[in-house]
RNA sequence: GGCCCCGUCGUCUAGAGGCCCAGGACACAGCCCUUUCAAGGCUGCGACACGGGUUCGAAUCCCGUCGGGGUCACCA
């Protein structure tokens, strides 16, 4: 049974490109009738891993994509939470240090980054001297008897290649002399990421590893953990990333000023300000900010719409369907038609698949859903009357093709929007614009 | 810089040797429909990074160049 994971860490927010990474996941278990997990790599111990992955967890039930296992569902193969797994994670240390795959070492931080200068001055591959290892109780007491503390690293092999099929690249590989002896276990006895998540994995039963590309070289170390351990190789695919618009760049959260540059973001970033302006919402870049999902919730978007828009951003069906309900995406995904370039982010496509799914929102369930914007803009008190209510279902189904085209893809669109929106009188035609992109 | 990955219209992409002087979608322009604005319909603009091969034939295969990105932590 296929077993797949989305292992974010606790960042505070939920990455658009996260999203889509999650999506994949889920689509591929629950095509292969198998479970999607939730996993929280949060082996750098932080203060308030609650908060911080509150908004994420959010997000991901936002867009639907229910997880089988994780917080607060749980499951058998938990914890889900790395930091609470750091003896089972020396354990796997251990067992790698009893089979001479990796070594204690004495080094200072100092002196590591001392050879590491030395090896850029002469423009060579850095390759540790392996001065400070000790693999013998004695080795181990002499340089405590200096008193040096230790970290665990991996000993590398240094000659031969590191080879593996991905899903989405075919067969990649890598020399094993270009890999470091990385360390797994920090002088204070904690467990590193790399580590934790093979042993995750292997806990969890993951098959397949469905990721960012920004793993790929991240691989041949971790293969070397698993064959080590002697666990079994999951399968790999590496996804693309979602590029900025109109660049190759990965997508960042702190760049939105730039973004702001692109005609098409900034009427993205507009339009959704101005809705947010209108309802007294928070609009400072971390929490208010088109690369989080978060975004289009506060604004109004349907989470159809954006699923169906990042779906599309690295996968394709053929050369003519754009338009997929979930369970069509369950169907039809396919791990190969997963294309291989990064995708850039296009506010204006997804603007336009928002448009058109809006359209097809029955009257009812418009009002239901605009009805809370029009309540925080103060536009119609907190239990709307009946009278209200139905004055709303008139003017929405009055205005069904307009409010719902106001999303549409005019560039002046989004503009008019906002000018409707921020307009104060409750007048039909400015309460029915918000319900269009609500 | 080393290594790895990637390179079809502005953007997302279809394309797995002849169906392609390259198809669809978004955006853009124009026309039709319409009392208006939308929606809808139609038309247009617009790409195989470059150079060599292989082949009767290449966007598709091979090599090189160029370009872009990622990665090289006691971060995840």
């Amino acid at each position: 049974m296929a077993r797949t994971r989305f292992a974010p860490s606790p960042t505070g927010y939920l990455h658009i490109g996260g999203v889509r990474t999650a999506l994949f996941n889920w689509l591929f278990a629950r095509q292969q009738g198998g479970k999607f997990l939730l996993r929280i790599d949060d082996t750098d111990a932080q203060r308030n891993v609650e908060e911080a992955l509150a908004p994420i967890l959010h997000g991901l039930k936002w867009v639907g994509l229910t997880w089988d296992e994780g917080p607060e569902v749980d499951g058998p193969h938990g914890p889900y939470y790395q930091s609470q797994k750091n003896a089972r994670y020396q354990e796997a240390v251990r067992t790698l240090l009893d089979r001479g795959l990796a070594y204690w070492d004495y080094a200072t931080p100092e002196e590591t980054k001392a050879e590491r200068d030395a090896a850029d001055r002469e423009k060579r591959q850095f390759v540790y001297s392996r001065r400070w290892m000790a693999k013998t109780p004695p080795e181990r007491a002499r340089f405590e008897a200096e008193g040096r503390q230790a970290v665990v690293r991996l000993e590398m092999p240094r000659t031969g290649k590191c080879e593996f099929r991905d899903h989405i690249r075919g067969d990649v590989s890598f020399d094993w002399a270009r890999e470091q002896d990385h360390v797994i276990q920090r002088v204070d006895g904690t467990c590193l990421y790399h580590l934790a998540n093979v042993v995750d994995d292997f806990d969890m039963k993951i098959t397949h590893v469905i990721r960012a590309e920004e793993h790929l070289s991240n691989t041949p170390r971790q293969i070397f953990m698993i064959d080590g351990l002697g666990y079994s190789r999951p399968e790999y695919a590496h996804l693309p990333f979602v590029a900025e618009p109109g660049s190759q760049n990965k997508l960042s959260k702190r760049k939105i000023p730039q973004y702001l540059k692109n005609p098409a973001f900034k009427r993205l970033y507009d339009h959704g300000k101005s809705i947010a302006d209108r309802m007294g919402l928070q609009t400072s870049a971390d929490t208010f900010n088109p690369v989080i999902v978060d975004f289009y919730e506060q604004v109004g978007y349907l989470a159809d719409a954006v699923v169906n828009y990042l779906l599309l951003l690295g996968w394709a069906y053929d050369d003519r369907r754009e338009e997929f309900t979930r369970q069509e995406m369950i169907d039809l995904f396919t791990l190969e038609r997963v294309n291989k370039a990064p995708a850039s982010f296009d506010p204006d496509k997804l603007w336009a698949f928002q448009d058109r799914a809006m359209r097809k929102v029955p009257v009812p369930e418009k009002v239901a859903k605009c009805l809370p914007f029009l309540q925080r803009a103060g536009l119609v008190p907190e239990p709307a009357p009946d009278a209200i209510r139905d004055r709303l279902a008139r003017i929405i189904e009055a205005a069904r093709d307009r409010s719902s085209s106001s999303g549409c893809a005019s560039r002046r669109r989004p503009a008019r929007c906002c000018r409707s929106s921020a307009s104060a009188s409750p007048t039909p035609r400015s309460s029915m614009r918000r319900p269009s992109t609500s």
